[in-house]
DNA sequence: TAAGTAAAAATAATTATTATCTAAGCTGAG
DNA sequence: CTCAGCTTAGATAATAATTATTTTTACTTA
């Protein structure tokens, strides 16, 4: 995926601060605001966490993002791409995705609540298969 | 139902403040830090939001209450009854539950994915049916 | 090149949450 | 009943998290 182009399609500059983000994102999937600093200052030592605030803002309000809000952690950011669920472990406190068929599910709740629903946000917790065994 | 014993179940002593605190969340259902103290300011002139986030600490821990993480607000806390899943209206800020069955759901997903799952959060936004007309 | 714009950097301010300390209230042993 | 022990509210301070402001740098283009 090309993100200057990306970048470029919401009318943000591609600066290489922002390529840096959202290539960490591709390669973490889910990663938080510590997370992301202490791998974006390894490229970028004077980046800031305001400016990570700034992109993050400015890239989620052009939805080339998303924030994940998870029970007892601070908040994930991931790229945008089909919606899904994720899963979560509560020993671990791994978070992966979950492909699920959101669409009918929001259909159905649509149906029945007589809510226009544009988005859904489904999170399950437990344990990993790996966890499960100790 | 009856608070005093609901604390004293789970060893915690009923205080009048514990105890406006669960009748507040009965009323009104979802509610965050802010509408609650400006409630319960009303009956406890004195009370501080430190000693609030001390008892809701307390009442998350002994799983009397929860807490909702919801986009875009702070998070609200009811108490804890059923397993439910919640209505947002992106434009009014309202939240309600939805009687879902979690259950089959959370099986299924447990049977795709090999986790083993304990809960899930399921909150759906959207425009309510009042605010699709404007 | 010079002007205009957007973003990064540096810093300050604000907000949100948690920690510490003291005093008050309840409880149960003696 | 009374005192010691324990829990909590209240008061306050400290920390953590986020946002705002200002200055500097870099890029674009006329
Ligand atoms: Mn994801
Ligand atoms: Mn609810
Ligand atoms: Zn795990
Ligand atoms: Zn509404």
């Amino acid at each position: 995926m090309n993100y200057v182009s990306l970048l470029k399609q919401h009318n943000l500059k591609a600066t290489p601060q922002r390529l840096e983000i959202l290539s960490i994102m591709h390669q973490s999937g889910h990663i938080d605001i510590d997370g992301l600093f202490s791998k974006i200052i390894q490229s970028f030592p004077s980046i800031s966490l305001a400016t990570l605030y700034k992109n993050l803002h400015i890239m989620l309000n052009s939805n080339i993002i998303l924030e994940l809000k998870l029970p007892n952690t601070k908040p994930k950011y991931e790229l945008i791409q089909a919606p899904h669920a994720h899963l979560l472990c509560q020993k671990c406190g791994s978070c992966i995705d979950l492909s699920l068929d959101t669409d009918t599910l929001i259909k159905e709740v649509s149906q029945k609540s007589g809510y226009k629903l544009h988005e859904s946000t489904l999170i399950f917790s437990g344990l990993c298969p790996q966890c499960q065994n100790h």
